[in-house]
DNA sequence: GCCAACGTTGGC
DNA sequence: GCCAACGTTGGC
């Protein structure tokens, strides 16, 4: 199949792309909802681009690029008592939660408001930009993720507000 | 901190 | 299987 593209939601405060980035790479756990699951289990394929989102932040958006470089990766918190994301249900054998691995790919120098996403008519059928959307696992068509790269591009170009040099 | 949206749970 | 209560998400 070809590649696809999506959309993960993280709160920055919890675990934001200067951390992605960081740790090179990182499993996607504690993601408790049977949808954004489902995605993860059935649709991701390695390779898959992901646009790394931040929620609960200010301001809320688009804040740089990842990928799938693992599939189907067991969700350890779950079977983790310590964990807030335990889930006493859970069974080895068939583990409910299962999760894909995403690698850092870039972050962008700005992030791209959720204001400047709704702001462009080509996204106006894009999931995250509706109302009460709070699917954290989501597919973006590929002329959508094209779009949201190229915004992301000329945001880049225009204010010069460097916050923070990256680390080499 | 508020609250709308919406998923999940549990009583029936 | 319905649906009210409850909990969580996430923008504002």
């Amino acid at each position: 199949m070809a590649k696809q593209y999506w959309l993960m939601k993280s709160e920055p405060d919890a675990f934001g792309i200067d951390d992605l980035q960081r740790v090179k790479r990182e499993p996607w756990t504690g993601v408790r909802n049977f949808q954004a699951r489902n995605f993860m289990r059935d649709g991701m394929k390695v390779g898959d681009d992901v646009l790394f989102y931040h929620s609960n932040a200010t301001p809320p958006g688009v804040a740089g690029l990842a990928r799938i470089v693992t599939a189907g990766v067991v969700d350890e918190t779950q079977f983790d008592p310590n964990s807030q994301y335990y889930d006493p249900k859970a069974k080895r054998a068939a583990p409910t939660w299962i999760c894909v691995e995403v690698e850092f790919v870039k972050k962008f120098t700005q992030v791209l408001s959720l204001d400047e996403l709704r702001a462009d008519p080509r996204l106006e059928d894009i999931l995250v930009t509706k109302r009460g959307s709070r699917l954290s696992v989501q597919p973006v068509s590929a002329p959508h993720y094209k779009v949201i790269v190229e915004l992301a591009a000329a945001s880049r170009a225009t204010p010069p507000t460097p916050a923070k040099k990256a680390k080499r």
